[in-house]
DNA sequence: AATGAATGAGAGTTCATTCAT
DNA sequence: GATGAATGAACTCTCATTCAT
């Protein structure tokens, strides 16, 4: 491939970035169905006919955002459940604190995955299906060996408990675009961290509450 | 009023009522904006017209779903609220209980307000934020009583740890809708409840894996 | 059914009804790919969302051109064929005075269907190549069936001469209605019935040109 | 013209006419107006943006495909017309020979013009009406001098007679290139012409059929 | 000459809503 | 009350054509 030819190929890259992030933005501030493919382009600052030329359809654009994002977001999750140095609770930490922090740094994008993710059509687009399995299988697989090693709870159904922590870390994402979740600065980033690894792995009582609860 | 007209008007709310029962139905399956008025008037075997005879809009029909039955939810929980006879934990024990049952009661009208409270048309129409936000005050209240009584961590970022508390119960019921959470028999609930109850009070960990932990 | 339901139903088959006859107006003027559905409904008097009530699509719009038009003619054609009180030559002539008259009374129907019935999509509607096909299987069997009579040559490829047969025919009606050939008037009519009598039947020669040319 | 000059030219020539072959494949299998610019590009082996530097537009590149092919086919007709070597008969003959061998040539360009001639944008290109007439003037001007030398049936109408000559010769065209007619080999194509000739000039009728035809 | 990114008019279709019956 | 025919705004997608490189 000649200078020219590669250079071409990265302005053409670059468009469909460009795109992209346009989508994400809108996607977010309006929900993937209130979104007009023009509300796309303006944000882009390019010709609607333009987005058919990198995209086959608005829905193409939605599978890609899930695609080049959520994808990479699942390559990580992998790894993590694969690492033998973590123990399960730490490797659930991670996680939070992994999405946390993508919340920081690309709160849009995290918002239209979160949002779009059990869009009811999600029974027909079977890879958002799958997008949102394939990281549950992993949370699941981290909380079946936590119990296996002792560190979690035996008392727990796996699944349920998976849910539990995808739920809770979603609905953080979702107040956290709706600004009710202050999480911008480190601090705040911290603090959330905090309460989660807290809610989650030591539970919300103290103690005393404990001794009262004992059933 | 005479007997005549108590009668019509109550065979009216009876056309109301079955015309939301279909409605209901048929957003659960194919969520809001996926639904078409006729296909509401077909589920409930009346035409289409007829429906713009007891609301103002298709719009108007999620709200009054809304309305009338999240109300009804809303109203429970500020009693739990303000009950003395029960701790903190107690309280948010018997909120995940009553959702838990009312999936198995009602499964529909729970799936389209959890689908439908964190739409992205939120932004526009202010009762469902409200709606949704009445029910987080609850929660938030009940957690910072808990926290002034000792029962609850001070740990604990109160508005955190409640959306963290929905989040988790949002995602239990999403997973019964699609049928990855089994939630229908009675012990199947009470299993869920129990995870529920393990995971969020008394934490995911292990007194081995808190140890470990014990950073 | 009531009277009341009775009339509703007439009175949508009118509104199809009107529709059709407008769709075929503008499709005998403009093509069938020419012709916008908007097009359509102008010149039924209708909103073109009503269009949509009546036909799945604009090629419904078509086909049912065809289906409730072209079967017709079908339909006498096959009687025509299973006729045995007619002589092969005696059937042909009589096809073409079908053809030629009815171009009398429906021209922009006859346009239609000749028009369209060969699209290049063609390939992909296969309805409309059975609907020529069926015709030109009945012309072709009567042509075998009056070769082992002995009336008609047997020097004849029954396949291509019915396709001569319909070729000729074909023209004459794009002729008509391009105001070349003149077949409005009985007298006109009658004029091209001979000549297309004359042409295929006796042949274009005269006996002087038929004994030049014997070769 | 410098040498360099010219090469340069011829090459443009050739990309001309590298487009123009393109089209006409393109054009026959989808027919005009379901083909793309880019579809005849792809064919071509070219950017779609290099068609405009040799066409005005799509629609000049059927023009051309019209004056550059029938043009020479009208030359060849003029010329047949004008010969007094030959009957009327014996041109009628020879014209539809040409035609059928033209069929095995080149028959993709045959099928456009036929196809396309008969369009419903006819009454918006004059070129394309004008294209047809002229070859249709040539049949009724020979079909005319042949009555005038009594060797063509009085009794035809020349202008209906032209018409069906045209006809039965391109609904031949049709079905060779729907494959209906087999037209490849020199033996089929001898067969048809036999038909066409014995159809057309001697008339389908036997002697006998003829007797119990005289009406 | 050659490319293909970029543009936007235009067309088909959907569906909430109105209204005459 | 009840019906469904009728309307038209809104939206997605196509593709001929232009133009910077």
């Amino acid at each position: 491939m000649g200078e020219a030819e590669k250079k071409t190929v990265d302005l053409a890259q670059d468009r469909r970035k460009q795109i992209l992030r346009a989508a994400v933005e809108v996607f977010a501030e309006r929900g993937f169905h209130r979104t007009r493919v023009s509300d796309i382009a303006r944000r882009a600052g390019v010709a609607y006919g333009l987005i058919y030329h990198y995209f086959d359809s608005k829905d193409h654009v939605l599978n890609s955002v899930f695609e080049e994002n959520w994808g990479v977001f699942l390559k990580v999750l992998g790894d993590l459940r694969d690492s033998e140095e973590l123990t399960a609770p730490a490797k659930l930490e991670r996680i939070s604190a992994l999405l946390i922090d993508a919340l920081q740094v690309a709160p849009s994008i995290i918002q239209v995955i979160i949002q779009e993710i059990s869009r009811s059509d999600r029974f027909v687009h079977a890879e958002k299906v799958s997008a949102f399995t394939g990281a549950f299988d992993v949370v699941h697989d981290i909380i079946v060996a936590g119990q296996a090693a002792g560190d979690l709870s035996p008392r727990l159904d796996p699944r349920v408990a998976a849910y539990i922590f995808f739920g809770a870390l979603e609905t953080i994402c979702t107040g956290a675009m709706l600004g009710t979740i202050q999480c911008k600065t480190p601090e705040e980033a911290t603090r959330v961290k905090a309460t989660v690894k807290e809610a989650l792995l030591q539970g919300m009582l103290t103690d005393k509450g404990s001794e009262k609860d004992a059933t």
